[in-house]
DNA sequence: TATATGACGGACG
DNA sequence: GCGTCCGCCATAT
């Protein structure tokens, strides 16, 4: 293994995304923050844009701080997300997610 | 190896 | 409350 460097940060996104619970939702800060790289924020985001369309990960789980979705050229990919996450229970204020109710954060080790 | 890009975050007006 | 600017760091070419 190679452990010194970042092995593969985006495979750690998508470890630490799949173990968010039904209903439950994150920031793209916060996700980076819980790998111990604060401030990757925007690697988390280009790790989802590589999940296939068939993947197992529940990226609708992770949003923005603000509670805010969002998406690059594919406003189709928020619906989705929000018709989701509606599905889980999460009640949306606006287009926004109260994450002071609704927000999740990874245990620690 | 270097340059450009990008599902972001926070600060400022 | 909303729009805009700068900065952060891993991937892609």
């Amino acid at each position: 293994m190679a452990p010194s460097s970042r092995p593969n940060f985006r495979d750690r996104v998508y470890v630490l995304v799949r173990s968010i619970p039904s209903g439950r939702v994150i920031g793209y800060g916060h996700v980076a923050g819980a790998l111990g790289v604060a401030g990757a924020a925007r690697q988390v985001g280009y790790a989802m844009a590589a999940l296939p369309p068939d993947t197992e990960v529940p990226w609708h789980r992770v949003i923005h701080s603000a509670g805010t979705l969002a998406s690059k050229g594919d406003p189709v990919r928020v619906l989705i997300q929000r018709s989701r996450l509606e599905a889980e229970g999460v009640a949306f204020l606006g287009d926004r997610v109260p994450m002071g109710t609704y927000g999740w954060m990874p245990p620690e080790p």
